[in-house]
DNA sequence: CCACTTATCGGTCGACTGTACGATTAATGA
DNA sequence: TCATTAATCGTACAGTCGACCGATAAGTGG
């Protein structure tokens, strides 16, 4: 029992490499691999043996760093929005001009790569979970109000530098958050309508349009 | 064990009231009944035995009248757009003009009763069922191929009649659909930041804006 | 080298789920 | 009136889920 090696019996099952991880790199280890699998499979159908199985680590390691199923989505989204929209938020806020925070925005939020796709697909299972549960429903819409508090802050931008001309930011956001959420749709679920490139384009084209640049 | 009541035994166990009905009418008794279930726990988290409580049938009357869970989804969806869209997209293309018939899918669409909210929470679930399944996400391009197809051909009569200019009523379609989709997301979904009557009165405003009436 | 802490494992349990099926009995027509 | 059909019922079963917990052992400080 005191040989050097790890494996010495050889009916011993596969004994699995077991490296320990501090609390917060396993939570933040096995929340990337919620995100994935939520991604692929949706919310609604990850089960903890599927978080687990694709964080290689067995299914008691989950419920340890988590109290439950409902604590790791939680932690997906939370980490999600961190992760990928603040990043663009926050480059857009430090945009030289309004107009330049929208195109910083529009660029981001609407990327060609797969990884736009799975944070569209995740904040669309998302919206449903809101849909009927209250808690969630609370935090999408502070989301949505700072949202709206960012790009109606960037069009006052455009409009005191020239780049942009808007009357009233509040309804001018509102209207292009909800004009961005429906290309959203029409883009990134399967069998879409129509290309992210193309819905970079019309939303760009609606902008200035809409709030065209001072003479 | 011949009497003529239907009711002797004191310790019977509450005989439950059993009117038969032909299968064509309670299928869609059935179908109305989870459709109310849906639209308030959300189609994922709804059961056979959910929707046989809802319909007050036992649980066999369910699984003898449809195959299984999946036939009673697809079901209420198939149902619900037969029963919601379409009145108001044939009427649409009956109205007068191009932009009478605008008024109306506006009108119908975003309305403030509760059938609507009921209307597009389904519609709802029914993006993330399509965003991970071949099956739903096929029929779901189908139906927005279709109501793409409906607005711009309103948009044509429109520019015809002169109660619209419409360039590109392909483009100007897919547009005005996502800002419908994108103010129903803050409309209807709990918590919402506007209300249906902002929510018409901004699409209205859109559309007259961008596609005014002939001088 | 050795206790001690604690991250990890994997089996188990109760609570559901969807589905199948035989027993009832309302409804129908001869 | 009575035999036949079939709509309805309730139970049973196999499977999967989240949660729990004792056993194991990797890492740490002395």
């Amino acid at each position: 029992m005191q040989e050097t090696g790890t494996q010495e019996t050889g009916k011993a099952p596969a004994r699995p490499p077991r490296t320990r991880q501090p609390p917060h790199i396993r939570r933040q280890m096995i929340t990337e691999a919620a995100r994935t699998v939520i991604a692929g499979h949706g919310l609604h159908a990850t089960t903890l043996r599927d978080v687990a199985a694709a964080a290689d680590v067995a299914l008691g390691t989950v419920t340890y760093h988590f109290t439950g199923i409902d604590e790791v989505l939680a932690e997906v989204l939370k980490s999600e929005m961190l992760i990928y929209s603040a990043p663009i938020t926050d480059a857009a806020q430090e945009a030289a001009t309004g107009r330049a925070g929208l195109d910083v925005v529009i660029d981001g939020l609407l990327a060609s790569d797969e990884r736009a796709g799975e944070h569209w697909r995740l904040w669309l299972d998302f919206w449903t979970l809101a849909a009927h549960n209250a808690e969630y429903s609370a935090w999408q819409s502070q989301i949505y109000r700072d949202l709206h508090a960012v790009v109606a802050g960037l069009l006052r931008r455009g409009h005191a530098d020239g780049s942009l001309t808007v009357t009233d930011p509040v309804r001018e956001a509102v209207e292009f958050v909800a004009m961005l959420d429906g290309l959203v749709v029409q883009s990134y679920l399967r069998q879409s309508q129509i290309t992210p490139d193309q819905a970079r384009a019309m939303l760009k084209s609606y902008a200035w349009q809409t709030m065209p640049a001072r003479d």
